[in-house]
DNA sequence: CAGCCATATAACCGCATGGTTATACAGGCA
DNA sequence: TGCCTGTATAACCATGCGGTTATATGGCTG
């Protein structure tokens, strides 16, 4: 088996970056980020993605279905209902990541006023 | 020594989400990805990235002053020219793991056609 | 079938923001 | 001092896109 991965940066192309820059922007809203932490520990219909968003019906169908279309979900069919469910946990990875260094850096500007 | 994090999500609170959108948002262009990745070696200054970047001096200008404020770069003036270098390399960690997310499905699609 | 519920979609509006152009500003150099 | 270079900023325009309202679709139930 060959080496997995090369190790030096090797700039992306310009379309490369747009396509992870449209990965970026997918998390960009906020709206976006609260259906995802909904469906962090599994799935949900739309009426109940609804309830817990808070938003219009209409607005959180037009999101699930950008985030479905980026595989970051996943539909399914039953009866009446349509669940949604995470597809790619890797948003948590890309969030957590986040999450923790502005956590970071805020502990270390308040720190400043101690 | 305390336990160095909590392990369950607990839901992030909606001004939590509206920060880490705006993280993501700033990564959302493809231009400052190209501005990153050229300073991923180094700092360069301005004239050196509007070159890299192929964008004119005002815009590059522009999307530094943002990547600057959120803390992602930092400046260093000298005499007349301005250095810019990254400040917090944890958005190459974010870039490599959606790129090689992308990669990874891309090869898969590609492979229905072998 | 009729009517209701769950979901998707289309049309529209308003705002945020990326890009451009022009200009201001500041540091070096004659 | 005056000019040139490097950088930042202001004003403006155009586009994208999130939110809303209204409507379509489609499955269930009586």
């Amino acid at each position: 088996m060959p080496r997995k991965k090369k190790l030096l940066p090797t700039a992306l192309s310009p379309e490369a970056l747009e396509l992870v820059a449209a990965r970026f922007k997918l998390l960009s809203e906020p709206m976006r980020l609260r259906l995802l932490q909904a469906l962090h520990d599994g799935e949900l219909n739309v009426t109940q993605l609804v309830e817990a968003s808070g938003a219009t019906q209409a607005n959180v169908s037009k999101h699930l279905g950008l985030l479905c279309d980026a595989g970051i979900l996943r539909r399914r069919k039953d009866g009446m209902h349509v669940f949604y469910a995470i597809a790619d946990r890797m948003v948590f990875e890309l969030c957590d990541l986040i999450c923790h260094r502005l956590e970071q850096e805020f502990a270390e500007k308040s720190s400043h006023f101690r």
